[in-house]
DNA sequence: CGTGATCTTGATGCTCATCAAGGCTAGTGG
DNA sequence: CCACTAGCCTTGATGAGCATCAAGATCACG
């Protein structure tokens, strides 16, 4: 008999993958099934390990970011479980890729994008996809609007935010606690910013009672009082 | 008989629309058609008009842009002729839209866009609207990296540099001149600066002799000199 | 010829980077 | 079991980059 980790482990990423797509369109019974099967086997990464696609994140952190001819690291967004990535397509230069910041796992997406194209059928995934796609967009300008416009203490209080959504969505984090796997550098690298600087305003929002951190989670007791004072909006 | 505005412009246009797509996806004559037909009518527009969408820019500037809560905007993008967009599916926020920095003209893109899901006849279409999606995600990457990499004056060159190559495609900028039309207080939304700095950091690539800038326009004496110094890659 | 938009300049100080060093924790090998 | 190492976090000191405030200059235009 087969260990509970290789029967469970799949089934969630399953169920994860599932709830995420049911979030973004209304699929038919054969399409849900055509993404439960693409989520059945999932393919673990260790951590720094640079990642292909296109793929799904089923499990862990990811991240999509450059590499900089001075050798500094750009950011560009973070990603979750549920995510949709492509390490080869991405944009334009060579430094750009997708590295794994936890160990992950991932799932193949080619059978879902090609189930989309060749066959008309399946709106409802094609409609999820093209949902993943803006959805992306508009996280690449809520980083433009915390680089551009906003101050390290905003731009840290954001970005929290907008992570605690999003992992809320697919049931990884509630109102008041989220994950928090990245380490200040990672930080510092996605927000611009020097490791020091990031260090300091942490302490900053920890002295001022909005977040807490200990053992990789992060606990909000006033997340209210952190979107005022970045203009978050949900 | 017509004035030569009236029969000229429009085909003028169609022309630079045209070459726009054979530059990004191989044609067949009657996509070559579809695409002369919808540009061959564009539609005015003043400065400061909030365009909708979707459409294609066929002359002037326009920007991708958000208001924040406190009164100050955040540019995305800046959007010359030959680019895609719409205004009202411009992901999340109210706040968010598609604003002319210049008296502009632009054609319908929907013809375009629903002869590529209606029929499955046109990959051409298809691929060279894809390109154009997959090029602008680029573009924010590259902003992103401007915002967050870059100090005031490698992000002024690396701009430039960016419109410079995208106006090339078109016809509309050589290796040494590009037409800029922006404001100082446009660059500074663009770029996270004040407009003080913007000023005061133009005076420098002038004062190096890297750019100058006469009625619109601007002039760089040395191209690969301002490459260098923001690390910009063709 | 005046009026509003845009550009320019100077003065001042805050935000954040940089440099340098020390501490904490977890994992490693002797 | 303990020294050793490697990440990661933390702290202090210093100064550069850039924002802000205020005012004047220039330009475009009716």
């Amino acid at each position: 008999m087969l260990s509970d980790r290789t029967i469970i482990r799949p089934s969630r990423s399953a169920e994860l993958i599932a709830r995420r797509f049911a979030d973004l369109a209304v699929l038919t019974e054969r399409e849900q099934e055509l993404v439960r099967m693409a989520a059945s086997r999932p393919e673990a990464q260790t951590t720094g390990a640079e990642l292909s696609g296109p793929s799904l994140l089923t499990s862990g952190w990811a991240c999509r970011r450059a590499r900089l001819a001075d050798g500094s690291r750009q950011i560009f967004a973070f990603l979750v479980p549920g995510d949709l990535f492509d390490g080869r397509r991405l944009t334009g230069r060579a430094r750009n890729g997708v590295f794994a910041l936890t160990p992950v796992e991932t799932i193949s997406a080619s059978p879902l994008l090609e189930a989309v194209d060749d066959v008309d059928l399946h709106h409802g995934l094609a409609d999820a996809i093209e949902a993943m796609r803006t959805e992306q967009e508009k996280l690449l300008l809520d980083h433009i609007v915390r680089l551009g416009s906003l101050t390290a203490y905003e731009r840290l209080a954001h970005l929290i935010l907008d992570l605690r959504e999003r992992l809320a969505r697919i049931g990884l984090a509630d109102e008041h606690r989220l994950p928090m796997p990245l380490t200040q550098e990672t930080l510092a690298d996605a927000l611009g910013l020097s490791v020091v600087h990031v260090n300091r305003t942490l302490q900053q929002l920890r002295r001022e009672r909005l977040i807490e951190l200990r053992g990789g989670v992060a606990m909000l007791p006033d997340p209210n009082g952190l979107a005022d004072l970045c203009g978050f909006e949900t």
